[in-house]
DNA sequence: ATTTATACTTGCAAAAAGCAAGCGACTTGT
DNA sequence: ACAAGTCGCTTGCTTTTTGCAAGTATAAAT
């Protein structure tokens, strides 16, 4: 093989740079959001659906595709009829907790307005980049 | 002030949580890239411009507009006739240095082809994070 | 049998991205 | 002196993506 300098940037692929790469994947606003809630236990079409964001469901059902192709997401599914599945993150997934971690850290130091819930804030071990207002069951309406 | 269980999510701001919060402000798929080169010691017009990414010339205007104003950037005047500027990270900027590090940690590994100047691979205490390919002075043509 | 729920898909209008060309204020070459 | 660049944007326009609302298929609940 005589010349394979760079890899070719495919169609997908701006840049063999590893920000523009990630980006590529993950660069718009929602892709993080969905991979925030699989970090926070959502493992359902519903549970994401139903977030405070209030994510398009066209959007959702895009996003999860991409990211099972991608590979950092798997569905599997948990009944037949009608078949539903179950969404989790692959390696490659959960490998981006460093990632929201410092998005996370970044966005309480520098975002004004910026909240957690307050069950997490104490021990941040339960919770490691705040989930928060993750709808928990129960604790509304005084 | 009787109520404020929780800040106004802003026009701007989708909900209280950082990742969003974050994503509302650097969730597309060039507001990194331009980061990245203002880490990468970039600091005018032209250099972002010619970057191997390409981006189009109105996102960088529009870009540096916004990371200005969000109070990520700062463009300082380095003379007047023309008016010409300097674009460099503010600490708030500066403050997404994690970010860009585990986001570039998690290319290296997860996304085929990923590439980094062979100058940088030897001591990463030079280039943190890789700005890789980004056009250094000569060292082409043989 | 009718209603309700879940997990999507589809259609369409609005917003954002991308491309090329233009423009003002110099600078450089001849 | 004057034409031809260069630099840092802006403008106009087409294409793509987003967002919203409504629809669909299957099944459980009433």
């Amino acid at each position: 093989m005589p010349a394979a300098r760079r890899p070719a940037p495919s169609p997908t692929r701006r840049s063999p740079c590893p920000v523009a790469g990630a980006l590529d994947l993950l660069g718009d606003k929602w892709t993080l959001l969905v991979v925030r809630d699989l970090f926070a236990g959502m493992k359902r079409y519903g549970e994401f659906a139903g977030g405070m964001e209030k994510i398009p469901t066209n959007l959702l059902a895009d996003r999860l595709k991409r990211l099972t192709v991608a590979g950092l997401v798997t569905s599997s599914a948990y009944q037949d009829n009608p078949p539903r599945h179950e969404y989790a993150l692959t390696p490659a997934g959960e490998a981006l907790r460093p990632v929201m971690q410092e998005l996370v850290n970044w966005g309480r130091r520098h975002l004004p307005g910026t909240m957690v819930r307050a069950e997490f804030t104490g021990n941040p071990a339960d919770s490691p980049f705040l989930p928060a207002w993750i709808k928990l069951p129960g604790r509304r309406r005084k």
